[in-house]
DNA sequence: ACAAAGGGTAACCAATTGGTTACGCATTGT
DNA sequence: ACAATGCGTAACCAATTGGTTACCCTTTGT
């Protein structure tokens, strides 16, 4: 989880993965999109490459790049984990219910959203 | 947004997060946990409340760190949305169109481009 | 066969990060 | 009044990061 975590401390990877979200795409789309010249694009996908988050799929001369959401599971529930009481027992207060608040309002609002973050109602 | 990802992006500052989370807790009692040097424990801190994710209320000569949970949402709201379809995009909400706006800045800022980026699903 | 395109790697550089020790300053205890 | 405690800041240093340009290899187009 940390290779996540840094991985997605940088601005523009968090962009690259926001493109690569919609579809599979190659270098030069990806690098297009930024004003850093090519090799600093190639290093962040390396760098989101070995952290897992994208793989890479050679294509004729062309290297596509594909998202991997499933990885950033684990970084969810940890940060979702502060959402929920501390202990053992402890009363819900307004800081611990509004990330699930949020949260609760965005599925009434997309009935497809996924489930894979456990919840708590109270 | 960034300083939220950045200050969770480092392995100490996140166990400091932990600590806070059950508990407001003295420097002392958070240093105390690590093997480094008080001072870099400090700093550490420094950049948690420059995010915005802890808090400090001074008592005496001790200084007690507080989390504020509701800080993580708007990147635990990011990062949920790889867990969606692509598209959901278009759905406007405040969170969506910060990130967009963002991205169609950048762009547009680089004219050489000399088309939009090419669909080739496929 | 050869030129052009796509993209990774290497070498280098400036800026940032994360650690250290030394010090300062306010609060507490004697 | 003065020593000790709690904690932040400053100055410094090594390692990492993120950018650059130059170069190489493979694939495609003529």
């Amino acid at each position: 989880m940390d290779e996540i975590a840094g991985a997605i401390a940088d601005p523009v990877r968090r962009q690259i993965l926001e493109l690569l979200h919609q579809q599979r795409r190659s270098v030069g789309e990806i690098a297009e999109q930024f004003d850093i010249s090519r090799p600093a694009v190639s290093r962040h996908l390396r760098v989101l490459r070995s952290s897992g988050l994208v793989s890479d799929e050679l294509v004729g001369r062309q290297r596509f790049y594909m998202l991997h959401p499933e990885k950033l599971t684990q970084l969810i529930e940890w940060l979702a984990r502060f959402g929920e009481p501390a202990g053992w027992e402890r009363h819900l207060d307004a800081l611990e219910t509004e990330v699930y608040r949020t949260r609760r309002d965005r599925r009434t609002r997309h009935p497809s959203s996924s489930d894979d973050v456990k919840e708590n109602t109270a």
